[in-house]
DNA sequence: AAAATGACGGTGT
DNA sequence: TACACCGCCATTT
């Protein structure tokens, strides 16, 4: 089969740096298709796997989380972006700082 | 081939 | 700011 679009999206999530995250438009973009914001939201719960897939640093275009396949859910998410340092709205500890720690834009 | 699904995004209220 | 709606898309059934 030849690169299936979630592929690209993997991809494109390994260049993301430590401490930064994606909106998963972004990601859409990257892969190739700029409104496929939500078909990158499957590809991300039915792939939580491997260490080479930063699926926790993958954020809602207004910086909140959205969901987490792995144990503890959003809650363990939110704690892997504080490990990484990633900048949270300190009146909202729901959301992510994007103007700071978004990836490119 | 057609319909259903969901970790989205933008807009309106 | 929060919640409800609608539109979009790749993937799955």
């Amino acid at each position: 089969m030849p690169k299936s679009f979630r592929e690209k999206v993997y991809e494109a999530l390994r260049t993301v740096p430590k401490g930064k995250v994606v909106t998963y438009g972004q990601l859409a973009k990257m892969a190739g298709s700029p409104k496929a914001a939500r078909a990158v939201g499957m590809c991300m719960r039915t792939n939580p796997d491997a260490p080479a897939t930063p699926c926790h640093r993958v954020v809602a275009a207004d910086g909140s989380l959205h969901g987490y396949s792995g144990a503890g859910g959003v809650a363990q998410k939110r704690e892997m972006l504080v490990e990484e340092e990633v900048r949270f709205i300190l009146q909202k500890s729901d959301r992510v700082d994007l103007e700071v720690s978004r990836y490119q834009n």
